[in-house]
DNA sequence: TTCTAAATTAGAATAAAATTCTTTAAATAC
DNA sequence: GTATTTAAAGAATTTTATTCTAATTTAGAA
């Protein structure tokens, strides 16, 4: 695996902030010529270092500014009903994030809705009707503080 | 304000996707020609419906796979202790994101480490100089499920 | 140090995309 | 039904991405 110096890392920390630069733009950035910048970034695309580019949506002009960690435990612990939870949760559109997480609980999902109202459907109809879930546990999101990707 | 109609909804979900469709195949996609679909994304940036494009870069490959939630209980619920808290936590880099939350602790944050001795030397010295902090809980990922962002 | 080879860069040339503009069509109001 | 507004298509233009070649720098060996 190719090693990255000093410049590539001051590209990713641009385009991580914002993919809408120019080359031309970065090159003066970084003090070169855009064709070596271009070069650079064709080269962390491929060795996978930047995966994707995305546009960040506004969640509360989408009706999605409602945001809840939902806690779960699962009703047992055995391959199936673990397998059978994680495609499931893949399905709801509200689950924005999952993660298999240690402590009390065995996942923690991160859940994006229009408003309480909205949340609480989604607890008894959406994850109501997940059968391996065995108890939740909802911390809801007064303000977000910092989030380097929003 | 104005309305968005199921094509702007389209062209919001492809973009938060993937943001680097040239217009051309955007207009493909939704049945279009180029210059309306050129005018929608223009109105969707300008409307605050698009807030930003980014480049999703690999966590793992820079060395910060390793993530955990932590949980933060402040010394006391002053303003003063609070808006400390929140200015210390803007400077450290390894805190991604961090919500105010309901429950019995304060705050979370979603923190990105390279590994358990990396999270060591951040609980430690960065979360271990920030005044405010009564208490920290900490849940580490075992693997991410879902991100809809990553 | 000096030579050689490999890698990197700059700058020009080309291709492709974004952006603008004008005309046409469609929808809405009157 | 006509007038008016809005949205779309297609062509023209500008800008940007991408490629190519030559020059420069860097690293290693003699």
């Amino acid at each position: 695996m190719e090693q990255i110096d000093d410049i590539d890392l001051q590209l990713l920390n641009i385009l991580h902030d914002n993919s809408k630069y120019t080359v031309k733009e970065l090159a003066k950035m970084v003090n070169l010529s855009p064709s070596p910048v271009f070069e650079r970034i064709k080269r962390l695309e491929n060795n996978g270092y930047i995966k994707k580019y995305i546009a960040l949506l506004d969640a509360e002009k989408l009706n999605r500014g409602f945001i809840v960690f939902c806690n779960i435990k699962l009703k047992q612990h055995d391959r199936n009903i673990g397998n059978q939870f994680v495609s499931d949760i893949m399905k709801i559109e509200e689950v924005v994030e999952c993660y298999n997480i240690s402590g009390d609980y065995d996942f923690l999902m991160k859940v994006s809705a229009k408003d309480m109202k909205h949340y609480q459907d989604f607890v008894f109809n959406k994850l109501g009707s997940v059968e391996s879930i065995g108890s939740t546990q909802s911390t809801f999101v007064m303000s977000e503080i910092k989030n380097m990707y929003g």
